[in-house]
DNA sequence: TATTGTTATACTCTATAACTATA
DNA sequence: TATAGTTATAGAGTATAACAATA
């Protein structure tokens, strides 16, 4: 339960993280910025980001998708999606189709190229993380997973 | 378990996030977003933001602390910090004191406005985590900790 | 040689307002 | 009027290299 700063209690006897420790946020940080990196570095070989990669793998999964859809999948600005697209269309990964009905909205696509380097992030972001959360018993990873959605679809309702 | 995606399936009918839903990266960033955008309305009516906050708790907590100690407990790059303690030591909430047996080092002490501010501020940041994990149980909340936790300390052994 | 704090820099992510072309 | 995508911009966080002063 105390062994999250471990590490520096080792070196330095006596820190105080009393009033840290309860604080969620900070815990939320550290452990996303561990994942933030070492997803980083798995993507790397890739030439995908976190937001390239979760766009991929949602046009991939979802044929048809606007832009408007995938920014709320996203939970991004539609603002800050367009450079993401940008850049997948221009590596050839996806293209911007045409909706028949309605000349404003674009309709996301996979190429195949796209496809098949999903396939393979894919592959390497499990693994990765199959790694990262080795520590973690299956039960405790289900239920972080489980408080993680909870608490967003708890934001939602909120709003 | 797939109550995540609601909103967005009450939309449009046939949304697929299968690959996305094992993505724990991708539920962790979703995650945080909230926490993060939450606390920093919560702060904003002290001046602080997340880091601010936290490297100004530290330092209450933990009178003559170092720069690099600092950086290490709140696992930031030494480089980033300066500019955290400078914003702390213009609104004369911490000073800089002097290492009598290094000339190299700070030793960084909160003032008495820095400590007033720390106390008010930690009392709104626990309010608003109380708010904002109330859809989870206490049983819930532990366990995000204890694995958000679990998944750094591995981080850093496995480093 | 190593360490503390510092500067500079580049990249990424986030948030907002305002625009265009359509509906 | 509203919506889809876009542009521009500002702020914040992160990562790295190189430096001066000191150990």
């Amino acid at each position: 339960m105390k062994a999250k700063h471990e590490k520096a209690s080792a070196e330095q006897p006596d820190y105080n993280y009393e009033t840290l420790d309860r604080f969620v946020g900070y815990h939320m940080k550290r452990a996303f910025n561990v994942v933030q990196a070492d997803l980083t570095e798995t993507l790397k070989s890739f030439e995908l980001r976190m937001l390239t990669y979760t766009a991929l793998v949602l046009i991939v999964d979802n044929p048809d998708l606007s832009q408007t859809q995938l920014a709320v999948a996203m939970d991004i600005e539609r603002a800050n999606l367009v450079v993401i697209v940008d850049e997948l269309e221009r590596r050839e990964l996806i293209v911007r189709d045409h909706v028949p009905g309605d000349r404003r909205a674009y309709a996301l696509n996979a190429t195949l190229a796209g496809r098949r380097l999903c396939k393979k992030a894919v592959a390497a972001v499990v693994a990765h993380e199959e790694r990262l959360f080795s520590g973690l018993s299956v039960k405790k990873k289900a239920a972080l997973i489980e408080a993680l959605s909870d608490l967003h679809v708890n934001a939602e309702s909120n709003e």
